[in-house]
DNA sequence: CAAACTACCTGACTGC
DNA sequence: TGCAGTCAGGTAGTTT
C-alpha cells in the first residue's frame, strides 16, 4: 500500500524519467481514472512539457509548462510504470502518456491500478499547491513542517492517537502500516486517547513516524531498476524491517512477547501488549 | 466544526 | 473443485 515512502520512491523515479519530456499523446482508458473534480479530460495535456514532479503526503503532481497541473493519487494499488511503447496488453492499465516523440526509443508513462482507488486529475494551482491537495497537511519531510503546532493539534483531538495519526489534515503521509510501526517505536498503544498523552509522548510518535518513513524510503530507493518504478512497497523493507505490521503471533523484536492484532476503526492494528501497554 | 461511519474496488485467501 | 464469504485499506462524502 503506497504510503509516503512508496509515493516518494515513485516521485523520484518519475522525476528521473519524465522531467523535460512532453506528453505527446494522452489516453484515459478507464471511466473512473479521472477524478470527478478534474477541470478537464486528461487529453487536454497533450503537448504539455513536465517541469517537475511534486509531492505532499501521498499526493503527487506534475508541474507543467502551463498553468494547469496533473495531480495523481495512487490509492491502494496505483502504480506508474515507464515502458517502451510497443508492449502487449497491460492488465489494469488506466491511462497512458506517450513521452516525447515517436521512435524506436520512445517510452510511455503508464498509470496502472488494480483496485481503482487511485485517480488522476487536471487541476489548478493555488499558491503552488493543487486545489485537490489544499486540505492535505504538510508531511514530516516538508521544510515548513511545524512539529510544535502538530503536537498541539493532536493533543486537542477527542479521539485515539492512531486515528489522529492517520488523519491527513493534521499531518500527512502516514498510512496504516507506518502508523502501527511508529506507535510501536514510540511505545504507545494505538487506542490511547490523545488527551491522555503528554506533549513529549505525542512528539515521540511524530519523530518515530518520520524516522520509520525515512528508513523505509532508503530501502525503497534502492529497489527499482532502470525502467521500472517500484510502487508496490513489497520489496525488501516489508519482509525485513517491520516490527509489528502483519506480525500477529510473532515475537516482539524488543521484548519477545507475542504481537497482537485488533480491529479498530475498521482496520487492523498491530501492537505489542507489553511495550505498548495502555 | 469534529468525529464517526460508509462506499468505493478487485484479487487473494479461507472454509465448507 | 467450486463457491460464498472475508479481508486488505486511502479518501471523500455523508451523517451524527
Amino acid at each position: 500500500m503506497p504510503e509516503l515512502p512508496e509515493v516518494e520512491t515513485v516521485r523520484r523515479g518519475l522525476e528521473r524519467w519524465v522531467v523535460g519530456k512532453k506528453f505527446s499523446q494522452v489516453r484515459a482508458l478507464h471511466p473512473r481514472v479521472l477524478n470527478p473534480h478534474s477541470i478537464a479530460p486528461l487529453e487536454v495535456l497533450e503537448g504539455a512539457r513536465v517541469k517537475s514532479v511534486e509531492r505532499r503526503g501521498k499526493f503527487l503532481w506534475f508541474l507543467l509548462n502551463r498553468p494547469e497541473t496533473l495531480v495523481a493519487h495512487l490509492g491502494m494499488s496505483g502504480q506508474f510504470l515507464i515502458q517502451p511503447i510497443a508492449t502487449g496488453e497491460v492488465r489494469h492499465l488506466r491511462a497512458s502518456f506517450m513521452l516525447g516523440s515517436w521512435g524506436r526509443s520512445a517510452r510511455q508513462m503508464q498509470f496502472i491500478d488494480q483496485r481503482t482507488f487511485g485517480w488522476l486529475a487536471v487541476d489548478q494551482l493555488q499558491d503552488g499547491i493543487p486545489t485537490l491537495v489544499q486540505h492535505i497537511a504538510r508531511d514530516p519531510f516538508d521544510q515548513e513542517f511545524n512539529r510544535k503546532a502538530i503536537i498541539a493539534k493532536i493533543a486537542s483531538r477527542k479521539t485515539q492517537i492512531k486515528k489522529a495519526l492517520l488523519d491527513q489534515s493534521i499531518m500527512s503521509g502516514v498510512g496504516n502500516i507506518y502508523a502501527d510501526e511508529s506507535l510501536w517505536r514510540a511505545k504507545i498503544h494505538p487506542e490511547s486517547y490523545c488527551e491522555e498523552l503528554s506533549n513529549a509522548q505525542i512528539g515521540r510518535v511524530i519523530d518515530k513516524a518520520r524516522q520509520v518513513m525515512a528508513q523505509a524510503l532508503e530501502v525503497g530507493g534502492t529497489s527499482f531498476d532502470d525502467l521500472y518504478i517500484n510502487v508496490n512497497g513489497e520489496s525488501g523493507y516489508f519482509e525485513r524491517s517491520l516490527a509489528v505490521y502483519g506480525q500477529e503471533g510473532e515475537p516482539c523484536p524488543r521484548c519477545g512477547r507475542e504481537i497482537r492484532r485488533i480491529i479498530f476503526a475498521n482496520r487492523s492494528s498491530h501492537f505489542c501488549p507489553t511495550c505498548q501497554a495502555r
